[in-house]
DNA sequence: CGTGTGATTGAAATGCTTCAATTATCGTGG
DNA sequence: CCACGATAATTGAAGCATTTCAATCACACG
């Protein structure tokens, strides 16, 4: 089973192709706010020529997978790409949630050092890279906006760092929720209303507590009044301001 | 009282630069082990024409502080530095260790998201970001260097990730110590003996757990023969690879 | 030689995991 | 479109791990 059997790989000549993004120096730090465009439209459309767009269907499908030769770095057009990788005990944890605009994929020694998998429908686009590494060397403006990017996505992952090192379960949860609250494509302002297209075992892999703990943190933050679940996947989020009060709190509960 | 007070910028006439080091792809993967030189000598030299050398003679000395303004990039040559941040709370978690041959000081948007502090007397290159990122602009294969190099912290802090994550309070520890045992500069192979410049404080706040559990967990690992204690910062590690054994295991304890 | 900081250990309280059982949800095929 | 089955989610209860508070001990440094 190869990972192009579920992908339909689109022309090129699509009228309006997907931006390529980097994040920004200046965009708001340890925030997975919006993100602008660094790329020139030149860079833009130097990437595009050497990528292909792939469409999954569906969830669960596998991209690449850790220690597999690494030929292709992808970057994310829609939907949600789960990044993850298995310690000897063969216990999964997720590393990231990659969002649309987000980088992945990048070889360590020619091979992957993380597993790439769906968790819904989402398309990508995909670079040799091979090429993209030609393109850097001869376009150092464009890597320079790689490296940034890079850089950025070790901010985050220092920033996953500090929450599984010193918050609790009620202020991991709520700390995940407050970041995908930032993309309009699952949270929807108007009605309070975020769509969240993972399983409890996404989550608790992800914020590195078991599945039971997640649903028990979701009770208790329906019980303070903070969510509203209308169903596992559909959290109704009344306000944001106060979940953030959660977050600011000790590493203990406060006594009320 | 400013970064420079405790610090000695040394001539750059010495007859012998350290080497600035990048890490090669083709290392091991995770593992702290002994680096390679990936840069050519001509990117030595370009690097080294424009960077300082500085001299901290003692521990606890600030580098850096987090929100100040970033103007130089640092790589150790000689002893720790400690990169951490602090949360809302005031809490501190240190981020990494930086040992000799590391990179650290990348500005995220003008400004430094961590704070880097001397564990013990440390010298340093430092280097104005502004001539960096210039000389990246025109040495393409340099920035590629330093681009890896970006990757391989990234995935150095997917490590932490993985051990916060999944990891419990003695197998914490036990990755910890057998990362160091990779440094000759700390590690005695010879005669088994460990060197760890930092107190308690220092490994709880990087491992995510309380002091008193740092010392718990010693106790329980020289209870069951894996370290002895001749001080509570020289440590003896008889069996590397039992050590291993531990990290190896589930999450729970195994049972006798 | 004293003092302050770090390290260790004890004991109680709390938080998280695990095992187990039940209920809800979603995708699938009829 | 509905019913079904598999999988996910929830909740309960017990056991264990970690934190916290507190007291003592060790050590380095002036």
């Amino acid at each position: 089973m190869t990972r192009l059997n579920e992908s339909v790989p689109a022309s090129l000549t699509k009228a309006r192709l997907p931006e390529i993004r980097a994040r920004s120096f200046d965009c708001e730090r340890d925030q997975l706010s919006p993100i602008e465009n660094l790329l020139s439209r030149k860079q833009q459309s130097k990437l595009q020529a050497i990528a292909t767009i792939l469409d999954y269907q569906r969830g669960n499908s596998t991209i690449f997978s850790e220690s597999e030769d690494a030929h292709f770095v992808y970057s994310v057009i829609s939907g949600i790409v789960r990044i993850s990788r298995h310690s000897e005990g063969g216990r999964r944890q997720v590393l990231a949630f990659m969002l649309p605009g987000d980088l992945f994929g990048l070889p360590d020694a020619g091979i992957y050092a993380n597993t790439a998998e769906t968790v819904c429908p989402a398309s990508l686009y995909r670079v040799p890279w091979r090429q993209l590494r030609e393109t850097m060397l001869s376009e150092p403006e464009l890597q320079l906006n790689l490296l940034i990017r890079l850089a950025f996505d070790l901010r985050q992952a220092q920033r996953r760092i500090m929450i599984l090192g010193q918050q609790n379960t009620l202020q991991k949860l709520a700390s995940f929720l407050l970041d995908f609250v930032q993309y309009t494509d699952f949270y929807d302002v108007r009605n309070h209303r975020l769509t969240l297209p993972l399983t409890r075992f996404d989550l608790g892999d992800y914020l590195g507590i078991a599945p039971e703990t997640v649903a028990r943190a979701f009770a208790k933050l329906e019980l303070a009044g903070l969510v509203r679940r209308n169903s596992p996947r559909h959290i109704e989020i009344p306000d944001v301001a106060a979940l953030r009060q959660v977050v600011a709190g000790g590493r203990r509960q406060q006594r009320p």
